[in-house]
DNA sequence: TATGAATGAGCTTTCATTCAT
DNA sequence: AATGAATGAAAGCTCATTCAT
């Protein structure tokens, strides 16, 4: 078996072990178990620490969030598409990798990697960016793009974690009312 | 000492310590160093578990928040008023209390008191009801009160941790902004 | 059973494992083993780490030394006399303490406590103080107390060693040819 | 690269490691990152084990030392001319070869090559020889030989641990110091 | 109300070595 | 001559908890 495939075992297995007990309740023994490994010891051969591990996780769930909303978003034209299609993209995401996004929650908000301010500029950025746009563009009204892009990138990330709670959620629905509730708060007044 | 008096100064370090590392790194050893203990012993004695602690903590801080913002949002008479003093009333706390607010952020994302229903209810509750009765009174528009009471919680419980990547935030203007988007996201159409 | 107690007996085991089995292959489970532990978890109860224990021990050692050599050579009147009680008794000690002494100079010897300036003086410092005096009084010739002094101690130091590889030693005799070559090294020519 | 050449660089590794941290603290993965390898495998490969590599390490500096020793002694014509050459021969290449006496003494020190009998006459038995040969033609007093032997080589090879804790020791003036010292304590009473 | 002593299970990491190519 | 992959054992340490006083 190759290196880089028994990385990317190691790592499926670590991002189902998260999703399933919490990021605070993995362990190497927990994901040895769920990749059927021999030992443990594996784990250590393949990455340098638990650190590496969570960090190779972290990476490859935002490279594949990046792959899918840079095609959703780069589709629309205009700024008002670009922010419903992240919303509804990022919903989308979460309702069909639920266990790669919910991992990918844990193990920010368990301190794994730090809320600094690069990796906040990284998650709200791209967010921002659009906002930014939106105004330049006339589209938008004028607002505090980073305040904006904070509250539309914590309203699609806590589905997850409000999924838990109500599993028969409807996330279309989830999608659009939150699609609405930011053109109505973003849109320059129609007055 | 009295055993309350015993089980406050062990919530009370149990907060800072949560603030501070992070509920992920909370141990029965750093409380009882940070409260200046003889050993952890003493935790034991007075709280069942980890879990009655834990527990505690949390309803010792929703009640604090509780009793805050039953004053502000009591104060207003409409829906929309009440709204915004629900926001800035949350941002204020936030800002005074910083070391209590993290740490229930930390105990409730943390997955200590898993967002089963009743709990995703009693968190996000207040809000709810006061969007349904903007509905109710004709003040606000439709949409599911559910969703939009989810977005404008999350987005106030965000500032803990933008405040650790961006410091010197200014959040009064923070919470400003978040009033003003959400107003415009829920206000009936002035068309 | 009181805290001291069990510290002296962990103390009492760890320093036989190393004069059993050599500083570098000491390990809680053996030292466990030897005292006749419920569980190693015994030993991080009562020592902090296992630097604390190694260094409990030498410093046990240490004032053990410390005694046995006070009575020794505070009996004697002048420096050539302090000298041989010195070299006669640090012989007799690792006698009849073979296991202390073999213990201590593995705890050195393996690095972890490094012969620091501090350490070395304090090692070397009795030979010195006794040297530095002789010399003060004319029984000595003029040197450098500090390499005598060192040739002295690296001398007495390295019995246990040589114990191990020629075991019927006579180390009375040992100690007599010492006294005798450096009472000729040390005192003022005869001419 | 040829299986010496390999061999010699990894031997070299080993040496640098040895008198950096301590042999203690020698393991195959740091020997492998000071030489470069792309794996501990190749350690594993050319040399049965590790007792052989230190084996290898230890013969490498003895072979160096006894090189530029029979130059130095052989040089002299009498006992105590040899005994003066043996000092300051050793104190000379300490200094000049810092890093391989010390790892030297560490792997006998270690307790890796047992100090077994003829462990022990290798290394004392070179001054042991001159001592005999001084007496024997009537330069030294009667004295035991290996006991003297043992006090000469403990404190030569003392120099490097007293060099790493006064480390602008005055090399040259220590072994002149233990050249008179011992020149008095060995020759035929003047009397 | 408080404490000293002890505990078993679990953790990540490091170790030298081996198999198969 | 070299390498990639894997391995079992052992290490020190931390965890919340319990017994007995």
């Amino acid at each position: 078996m190759t290196a880089n495939a028994r990385r990317s075992q190691i790592v499926t297995a670590t991002i189902d072990v998260i999703a399933e007990v919490g990021f605070g309740q993995v362990s190497f023994a927990r994901i040895g178990e769920r990749a059927g490994l021999s030992s443990t010891r594996l784990i250590s051969y393949h990455f340098a620490g638990k650190d590496e591990l969570i960090t190779a996780v972290a990476q490859d769930v935002i490279a594949s969030i990046g792959e899918y909303m840079a095609q959703r978003v780069g589709a629309e034209t205009n700024a008002a598409g670009m922010l419903r299609a992240y919303i509804e993209g990022t919903v989308e995401f979460t309702v069909t990798h639920r266990a790669r996004m919910k991992a990918l929650l844990e193990i920010f908000l368990g301190g794994a990697l730090h809320y600094d301010a690069g990796t906040e500029q990284t998650v709200v950025g791209h967010v921002e960016a659009i906002l930014r746009q939106g105004q330049a563009d006339g589209e938008f009204r004028e607002f505090d793009p980073r305040v904006v892009a904070t509250a539309v990138q914590r309203a699609v990330e806590g589905l997850p974690f409000l999924l838990e709670s109500v599993p028969d959620l409807d996330c279309a629905a989830y999608g659009r009312e939150l699609v609405t509730l930011f053109e109505l708060g973003t849109r320059r007044s129609p007055a």
